[in-house]
DNA sequence: CCAGGTCA
DNA sequence: TGACCTGGG
């Protein structure tokens, strides 16, 4: 979900080798949705462990995190804190959606029809996931920070600091909380599965630079908060038939948000204040980013152990994990 | 999504 | 070596 600028924004492909050296701040909401959305079997079940917990989320973390380290990167995990109350309104409408899907699921089984999609929509993040993401993370030696809101705000926050590079999300929330630059489709093997079909399509990493994109457009970050708003976010509804090209051209034309609302005679509730949240939203300074040496045995005996993952699989992937994390803490690394 | 196998 | 497929938990 979040703010819809997809049509507005370029975006430049990169190589995961680009991301060398670089600090990546991960929404670990949306990465997570993500993985669970995702990893499914073809009926459109999650991953399961003997006792039925779900760990589509456990695997891709394992094996993605492992290739960004691999490939250089390092990477802290960012977490939501308490939503700010302008989101009320698209949680309830986000949980009547699932709850809708969860019965199509239902009754596609019944019948034997495909039902991934309904799956997808029906996707939940229950605390116990959450739990056990942060688990793993740890056991990885990968950062767990977590924001006293809204996560993407304060990924953007250590970005605008200095203290990471990129801000990983497929969402461009990051961009309207300032995060200098955002990365999408953060996956290794570049196949993505299209909506509906079974077909995979080729799908690059790409990165979306704030201060280009502004200079391009001729705006600043504000007026970009604004278009925001017009067209809608999770915090408001935007005003009707106004989507990202309408919202621009009417920035433009008028300046501010309260100018083009007063010209068009219309209102937006709570405009200012949310406005005010993206500029200025609830953060952390006292976070820490280190990547510590991954604890094998911790990994194993969670993954293999409680959750039920293959011995050797997970072994394979520690120890590239291992040699990934000595390899970065190395400073001969960068004369390489 | 990713790993790991197959096959040309 | 790369396109393709299956199973993972």
């Amino acid at each position: 979900m979040g703010v819809d600028l997809g049509d507005l924004l370029e975006r430049e492909n990169i190589e995961i080798k680009e991301l060398s050296g670089s600090w990546i701040a991960v929404d670990a909401f949306n990465t997570l949705y993500q993985f669970l959305s995702i990893i499914r079997q073809k009926d459109g079940t999650p991953l399961k462990d003997g006792s039925g917990r779900t760990t589509s989320h456990l695997s891709g973390i394992l094996y993605r995190m492992t290739n960004l380290l691999e490939a250089g990167a390092k990477v802290a995990f960012v977490f939501d804190g308490e939503p700010p109350r302008f989101k009320r309104g698209t949680l309830d409408q986000r949980a009547e959606t699932r709850s809708r899907a969860q019965e199509m699921w239902e009754r596609a089984r019944e019948e034997g029809l495909d039902g991934f999609k309904y799956a997808q929509a029906a996707t939940r993040l229950g605390d116990d996931m959450v739990a056990d993401s942060k688990r793993l993370l740890e056991a990885m030696g990968i950062p767990v920070i977590q924001a006293p809101s809204e996560g993407e705000a304060q990924a953007a926050f250590m970005a605008i600091r200095g203290d990471v590079d990129l801000v990983a999300s497929q969402d461009y929330d990051a961009l309207l909380f300032g995060a200098p630059q955002v990365v999408r489709n953060m996956a290794v093997t570049g196949k993505r599965k299209l909506p509906g079909k079974n077909v995979y399509v080729d799908v690059q990493p790409e990165v979306i630079d704030l201060a280009r994109e502004l200079s391009r457009l001729g705006i600043d970050r504000e007026q970009l908060v604004d278009i925001g708003i017009l067209c809608g976010t999770d915090y408001n509804v935007g005003l009707r038939r106004v989507g990202p090209k309408t919202a621009l051209k009417l920035i433009r034309e008028h300046g501010t948000l309260e100018r083009v609302l007063k010209a068009r005679g219309e209102t937006i509730e709570d405009a200012v204040e949310i406005r005010e949240l993206f500029l200025h939203p609830p953060t952390d300074n006292d976070y820490e980013i280190e990547m510590k040496r991954p604890d094998a045995d911790k990994v194993m005996a969670f993954l293999c152990d409680e959750r039920d993952f293959s011995q050797e699989r997970v072994e394979k992937a520690v120890k590239r994990l291992e040699e990934a994390v000595k390899v970065g803490q190395s400073t001969l690394d960068k004369w390489f």
